[in-house]
DNA sequence: TCCAAAACTTGACACTGTAAAGATTAAGTT
DNA sequence: AACTTAATCTTTACAGTGTCAAGTTTTGGA
């Protein structure tokens, strides 16, 4: 599809990552392949071998990418927001935020992917999910300060990525009709899910 | 692979829904192809459109199948646990459960699909996804006796399907650790999400 | 008995991922 | 500046895929 003057494409390797998402995108993952995202590219079917061994590690490079870009907005929404009890809410509408823009991206990243979460409690956080990993330490902090039992955190924190999980899997499937706000949903959710959150100054809210 | 005598394989529609659904839970969605599963039932690889238009029509027939059993669990929870709080995560469980069991049938199902699910407050319970009318029928009789308000019923509904559905999904996905017992974190939520129940003889469980 | 419809086979095509072998270029060494 | 080497890209090839068209076999009525 495009043309280049040079022999060799400047940083196919980021080209590829970049269209490949964008294919994803507008005609979904089972349209996507190597073929065509090469054709995007300008460049031939065999080229892509040079920067991947195969398939699988172009979209795996493809899910590492989105991750960076969905954990950079996590961490702008945290450092927006400290207000303890707010930035839990705020996250979470980030989180079904994210994927109802880009809603291929949610069965993209979650079913074909090799991103490794780990919820144990004796999860180490290098390694892991990145995203995960920073939800988790917020949501940590939020129950330390709030001398919420220790045996007790690690499900309160799985049962809340569950749920807004769950409703983002919902979000995005094209074939759900909600006649409701996606957003509204969370908010409500952390609410009635009377989560004993305390401010700054030590008080519950 | 398989032989058979006549030149017509008596029910060949079945077989191939069968053998299609053996080949994803064993080998997943991606390694599933049209002419493995006529290979598999002994027929050249164009003998399945004598059955179905295209590739896609096996596999909605296949989804079908898997839902028909799935419904089928839902309604044998209900009909064995009278007990209106214990019914509700009953039937949780059985949802986390199946699919535990069946870990490729969640991927299958949700994101490869064209099952519609209507969430909306107007929905018909005709042509709809029918797991949910099942919940959606037992959870809205459970609050009607509950007094629950009319206005805030769907939106209740709606939480702990995607709950639910969230933990199901995490707990589905092989490369997600968690070292304690998920049908365990469903009746956990269920207990600390205060439901308004009643039990038979009209008093708050 | 015969005939049309249904079920299945064969052969072909375009598209896929991947491997091997060759061509072109960039970058460094002498 | 010339040469070498490694990186990058192309070409060719092959097996597997979904799908179609045309032909073959069987079934089930008229």
């Amino acid at each position: 599809m495009e043309q280049r003057q040079s022999y060799h494409h400047k940083d196919l390797r980021k080209a590829l990552i970049e269209t490949g998402i964008e294919l994803v995108s507008t005609e979904g993952i089972n349209a996507f392949s190597l073929r065509k995202a090469a054709a995007a590219c300008g460049v031939s079917h065999a080229a892509p071998y040079s920067h991947f061994q195969n398939k699988e590690e172009l979209l795996d490079a493809m899910q590492r990418f989105i991750t960076d870009r969905f954990s950079r907005l996590l961490e702008d929404t945290i450092q927006k927001n400290n207000n303890p009890a707010e930035v839990l809410k705020d996250m979470g509408v980030t989180y079904v935020s994210f994927f109802v823009e880009n809603p291929s991206y949610f069965q993209f990243l979650y079913s074909q992917s090799n991103i490794k979460i780990d919820l144990s409690l004796t999860m180490q956080d290098n390694e892991n999910y990145k995203p995960y990993v920073i939800y988790k330490n917020v949501v940590s902090r939020l129950l330390e300060q709030a001398h919420y039992p220790k045996e007790k955190q690690n499900d309160i924190i799985i049962t809340i990525w569950a749920f807004i999980h769950g409703v983002t899997s919902l979000a995005t499937m094209s074939n759900v009709c909600y006649d409701n706000d996606w957003k509204q949903k969370v908010l409500d959710f952390m609410d009635a899910f009377q989560l004993p959150f305390v401010n700054q100054t030590g008080e519950k809210i």
